[in-house]
DNA sequence: TCCACGTTAGAGTATTTATTCTAAAGTAGA
DNA sequence: TCTACTTTAGAATAAATACTCTAACGTGGA
């Protein structure tokens, strides 16, 4: 659920969080400035004194984002061991959550960042940051014994599959016409699963 | 590479193969109708003589797809047995190729049904016969002794993930900002093979 | 040759969109 | 209260966009 548009907050916060609202309902080609401004009860004038132009505004979203995931993946490192299962299933789980709620990002990933070479470059940092997180953690897994060894470029193709399927699990069930909620988010951990597990040393073969 | 958009051609063919180019250069929202008119050099009132609208050029596009993809797997059906790993290493090479000759389509796939429901219902409909297909696939393997036998829970994740990297490693290598060539296609097979390898029976362990 | 019909040009329009400008309205401290 | 600065409203605009309309053009058959 998306944190509501409260009426005591700044000016800025509402058009932040009014352009994810509509965004994610409408896409961002369908949502003119004007409409934000007036969905909020402003002026145009008002939010432009905000903000340059919309591009400015999906930069703000942008920023909001990669803070908001580094607030949740700390919380994460600080209750589960790295290269363990539940913290793979859990940062799963919250990766497909922050994809949830800022869904016309990765909707739209791809033609966003043709045209904006600042967000292209922020979003390629953060994309490098995770994989690298991933490899760390098939790194951690290996030396903890729950992980098979493997060669360099296997892992590479593991790091890969594993960061494609929490990346595009809620993309598949859109476009597949499928509702997103907790059974089609559990067959997300399932499709990991199958990837995971015949990677995984015996003793953790879990349901 | 694209079909030239060539003199003799049809202006309907030429509007929908022009359209084609540009949205994958610059994607739906930023090319207009007029902007595809003059880039062939015909006025607006003519691309209206063949088209109703964008949308209905969006639609005519998908329909061409429809036609390509299914003309590129017979072509696939007619060289291999269906369930053996050349076939699906074949098809996924097919698929990614198609994804990059219709590269706008896949990466505004979500928004482009949102605001079209003719368009969503077609793309299910073909998205649910290349999930029968991938089934069907692993039945035939598992028939032949080259899959392992799995339960039908199971089968659907591992079907699932195929269909998935299948789908969507195209725009997991765009959005990492890697160039689409055969070195990265080929990663693609690889990470494929990842996925696939551990379900395989013994004796067809390729490099 | 002429007719009919499919095709095309190009001007025109209503609407939308992003953005600017100016003046007014808070607001907070001295 | 005065003052200076931030915030806001709202009118205005320039450009773009999707789409329409009418008149002309071309072509193939009678």
């Amino acid at each position: 659920m998306l944190a509501k548009v409260k009426s005591d907050m700044k000016t800025r916060d509402k058009i932040i969080n009014t352009a994810i609202q509509l965004f994610n309902e409408q896409g961002t080609k369908a949502v003119s400035t004007n409409h934000i401004a007036s969905a909020i009860g402003i002026s145009p004038g008002n939010l432009y004194y905000h903000f340059r132009n919309k591009e400015d505004i999906i930069r703000a979203i942008f920023e909001q984002m990669d803070a908001y995931g580094l607030e949740q993946y700390q919380i994460i490192l600080n209750k589960y061991w790295p290269g363990t299962i539940d913290a793979m299933e859990q940062t799963f789980i919250m990766i497909q959550e922050f994809n949830w709620r800022y869904r016309f990002f990765k909707r739209e990933l791809t033609t966003l960042i043709m045209n904006d070479p600042l967000l292209e470059e922020g979003f390629h940092s953060t994309n490098r940051q995770m994989l690298d997180m991933i490899r760390y953690t098939i790194d951690c897994g290996i030396a903890n014994g729950s992980i098979k060894v493997m060669n360099d470029t296997k892992k590479g193709s593991f790091a890969d599959a594993i960061w494609l399927v929490a990346l595009f699990w809620l993309n598949y069930l859109e476009v597949g016409g499928e509702e997103v909620n907790e059974l089609t988010l559990r067959r997300g951990s399932d499709v990991l699963r199958t990837v995971l597990q015949p990677y995984l040393t015996g003793e953790i073969l879990a349901k």
